[in-house]
DNA sequence: CTCTTGATCTTCT
DNA sequence: GAAGATCAAGAGC
């Protein structure tokens, strides 16, 4: 149940170490979904993401390092920026050690922090548009390559974590040919901030 | 509401 | 040459 998308700001938990990546990157998804992201001072509460290892093919990394996706097979803790379709950034979060070349994908964020920073660089969009979706919330944070490879604990990125309990559903990752029926894809339940539904038993 | 298309970077065939 | 971890605008229903 989610309340009216005002400025409403939840509470915020403590900073995230680098040390919480170090995981197995099925664990780390879920557990990203309610933290706050904040670029330079903007951004909001991660409500969808989806994990990828180079051991399918829908990874970037599935065959081999090349220089776009060099930072995946580094340690984990640090961003990992790729270009879309020759036009969008994406973001994402290094996981497990030093090979295993998996990351997070940062799809969508519930506008907290900055909200008119976000409308300027978006231009006119009403809130729930403003982050729903990997390119969009890129262009909202002012996330570009320049951004690539740099540490999650530090400035100008500031992650914290979760103070509240939450509800997390999945299902499968948006836009992909290969490796379609993994169930690598989490949200917020019942969050309106997402790229796309999430189709489970109950909505 | 759904469907189609153009934008044009990186990698692979 | 083609496909891809995307998005916005326009056509049609």
């Amino acid at each position: 149940m989610v309340q009216k998308p005002r400025s409403t700001s939840p509470a915020i938990g403590k900073p995230l170490k680098c040390s919480f990546f170090s995981r197995n990157v099925l664990e780390v998804a879920p557990d990203l979904i309610g933290a706050t992201l904040l670029v330079n001072g903007v951004g909001g509460v991660i409500v969808e993401v989806e994990a990828y290892h180079h051991t399918e093919p829908a990874a970037h990394s599935y065959r081999g390092p090349t220089p776009r996706n060099m930072v995946m097979f580094g340690p984990a803790g640090f961003t990992y920026i790729y270009r879309s379709y020759g036009i969008h950034w994406c973001m994402n979060f290094v996981c497990e050690k030093e090979g295993s070349a998996a990351a997070v994908l940062i799809r969508a964020l519930q506008p907290t922090h900055g909200i008119p920073a976000m409308r300027r660089r978006r231009g006119l969009h009403d809130e729930r548009s403003l982050c729903s979706g990997p390119g969009k919330l890129c262009e909202a944070l002012g996330i570009s390559i320049a951004h690539n490879a740099l540490p999650l604990d530090a400035p100008p990125i500031a992650l914290y974590r979760r103070t509240e309990a939450i509800d997390v559903v999945t299902g499968v990752r948006i836009g992909i040919t290969k490796a379609a029926a993994l169930p690598w894809r989490y949200g917020l339940k019942g969050s309106k901030f997402v790229s796309k539904p999430f189709r489970t038993a109950d909505s």
